[in-house]
DNA sequence: GCCACTACTCAGCGCTACTATGTACTGGTA
DNA sequence: TACCAGTACATAGTAGCGCTGAGTAGTGGC
């Protein structure tokens, strides 16, 4: 991936997961697949299972052990309330961003 | 500043700058000043100067030495033929973002 | 018996922004 | 004269997040 991508995701790829999670229950692996087929297709196994350890240590999600019919059995996350709080806070963040930007794209300034 | 921002910055507030600097050269105090003008209101003065040594030594930038009326010299940046190809990418990739965030935000998945 | 696919884990690394502090020059003021 | 605010730059140390690379484990097909 590019680097300056890989630094652009800093901070928003917490914030897609929790969307993408909103009303949707999902497990890593299936989060991982989802994000490839948006573009994402460099993102690594290994930082989504990082990103889903956090939100949950963080207390934003809800985990729930259910068995796969093909390998190892699937940790199912759902948002709770402190996801969905976070999740306002992170659109409120990124819409002051991403309206600063803009602005300095179009007009230049 | 809210740790969601700290985050999101990374990757951002390099272009932010360089964008600042197209066609308008600038030292590291002004900018400063500029990015709180702009609601960016808690970016440490370090930061800024660590940015510019950086896109520096990247090569992104030319620099000039001006006396100041008041205090030490000012470093003046400007932005290059390698600065201008980089904000180019940099637009690029925050193009792909913002538009996968919005698709997000708007309809959900 | 081997390989592909599913599914999760973890140690170590690189990069960027923040914290905190320091240097240095000018001008006002008490 | 001493002090402080404003201008201007620099830097060592820290935290957080995504990436790399490797490993474990279960299922099913050839």
């Amino acid at each position: 991936m590019g680097k300056q991508m890989t630094e652009m995701l800093k901070g928003t790829l917490e914030g897609i997961v929790l969307a993408f999670l909103t009303g949707n229950p999902a497990y890593g692996y299936e989060i991982t697949a989802w994000l490839r087929s948006q573009g994402f297709t460099d993102i690594a196994e290994g930082t989504v299972y990082a990103l889903l350890v956090r939100i949950e240590k963080n207390g934003l999600v809800d985990v729930e052990k259910r068995p796969s019919e093909k390998g190892p059995p699937r940790k199912v996350y759902s948002l709770n309330a402190d996801g969905e709080k976070h999740l306002e806070e992170f659109w409120t963040t990124w819409g002051f961003l991403a309206e600063r930007l803009e602005n300095l794209r179009t007009e230049g300034k």
